[in-house]
DNA sequence: AAATAAAGTTCCAAATAATGGAATTTTTCG
DNA sequence: CGAAAAATTCCATTATTTGGAACTTTATTT
């Protein structure tokens, strides 16, 4: 179906639990073409037309010309063997979109700023739906493969920026929001029902950092910050990220202090630049 | 402000030079909604309703539902003020895109080993329209800000990689993309017509390789070399950059050799990796 | 604080674009 | 070469989008 020959081990969470499948969208048109959108780029391989007649259930006609819309605008490209793959536009989208992110731009001094006091990688996320996004990455002198992480979108239960974002939801929000999770295995570690997650989170709560104790990755520890909006229609969160071997909980635990510091700098400055308010 | 007396001609092909000028585009309701995407993500700051009104030149209730809908498939998002900047949505399918991307995965290695060589930094990009999209970068050990550049598109007329691909593409593509141009001043290097700038295409032909002689930036040069398959369906380069300081155009043209060869080699392996004919 | 203006939102008959089953063409493979 | 699969095109029907106007909310002025 997929297509057969999956060589390079594509490590991916996929999930995509900010929007369910199940729900219909109602967003007309643009609903449905977005759906193949999603089709597409979240194969690991490019799809050929039959490929994706089975997966999206629509009649030949009209699935050849939505493909063919998303064709001619570049959100999709034709490869010589005919297959569809995502097309480049989104970049050019997308980098504009990155380039101009105001909380980005706010908080990349602070982020550069706790990676020189740590030494290790430090991520900045958003809380989309039941993901995290990660919108901005500040690491060491390895060759940098950016991208992987930056605007990855990965699950909020399992991730420290995640776990630190649902720490700072309003009661109602985070209920609705545990309601609407299904859980993914990732490591052995990972929580796998929203009991033991709601557990940590008042943890959380109490202490004002969360910690990945290797749940989304086996070997990678990091530990995290919230950083919310007053009326919390914005919350992300900043981490310290790093090999188990290098950073023992206890290290972690001391990072604790700079992280929240620099979740703190970061939400006065928002509050000084963009209002109080939000 | 953003709007000023820029009433934006609507068809204005933007860049793409791919899609046939003389067909008008036909994307039925997506095309109407990327047009006002592209507004959004090209303006420099967020926009409001009524900015967009006068830009896109729409009935209020129709323009309405349609920022609704790019708004509820998270392309767009209002800030607190009520204004629309482009969505994080974006960055997740554009990391997917670039993360699979055959082309850059095949390239990286090379790019990393031409970084070594020479200590400067190194770019892939590939001609869109007549747009480059630089698609990956490998440079030094500052804070690397990635997206600032990769997923960017920048005019061919004035890139090393953009003329070098120009230097490959066939006579009538050329004379075609040519005539679609219309040129923009960046330094006081910039060619401003395409005679002059056919005029060192034919140099570029016959050497294999292309030099930006700070024609897009002050104090920037390069040298790239072309990258395509062998029926011209995709067209790219490679390139070397750097200060003017520090690369002398003698210099550059040592790096000629090293950044021709790393095309050859990237060419070699599309070769056995995509077949032949592509 | 009331009046006024501007911005944003909702509504629904008419216009337009999307749909989908079937026929047709092209490509692949034995 | 011939058969089967895949991809593409066609067009009457159906569903979505359209756009003018009425309406509500927010900002500005008096």
């Amino acid at each position: 179906m997929i297509s057969g020959g999956d060589r390079m081990a594509q490590v991916d969470d996929n999930d995509d639990a900010s929007r369910d499948a199940s729900t219909p969208r109602d967003t007309g048109t643009l609903g449905k073409l977005m759906v193949l959108l999603d089709l597409v780029t979240h194969s690991d391989a490019p799809l050929r037309f039959t490929d994706i007649l089975a997966l999206a259930g629509q009649p030949r006609g009209t699935l050849h010309r939505q493909l063919g819309h998303l064709v001619e605008e570049g959100l999709l490209e034709i490869d010589a063997e005919g297959r569809y793959a995502p097309g480049l536009r989104l970049l050019d989208l997308a980098s504009r979109s990155w380039a101009r992110n105001e909380f980005r731009l706010i908080a990349a001094p602070h982020l550069a700023a706790l990676h020189r006091e740590t030494g290790e990688t430090v991520h900045l996320g958003v809380l989309r739906g039941s993901s995290i996004i990660y919108l901005d990455k500040v690491e060491g002198h390895q060759p940098v493969r950016m991208y992987s992480q930056i605007g990855n979108a990965s699950p909020c239960y399992c991730t420290g920026v995640g776990k630190a974002a649902l720490s700072v939801l309003t009661a109602d929000k985070l209920s609705e929001l545990l309601r609407s999770l299904h859980f993914n295995r990732f490591t052995s570690a990972t929580h796998m029902n929203a009991e033991t997650l709601l557990a940590e989170i008042r943890d959380i709560v109490s202490v004002g950092h969360a910690y990945d104790r290797e749940e989304h990755e086996a070997g990678i520890r990091c530990v995290a910050a919230p950083i919310w909006s007053d009326d919390r229609s914005f919350i992300g969160g900043v981490s310290v990220t790093g090999p188990a071997y290098r950073l023992s909980m206890e290290l972690l635990q001391a990072w604790a202090v700079p992280v929240q510091m620099t979740a703190r700098k970061i939400m006065d400055e928002m509050r000084i630049r963009l209002g109080p308010r939000r």
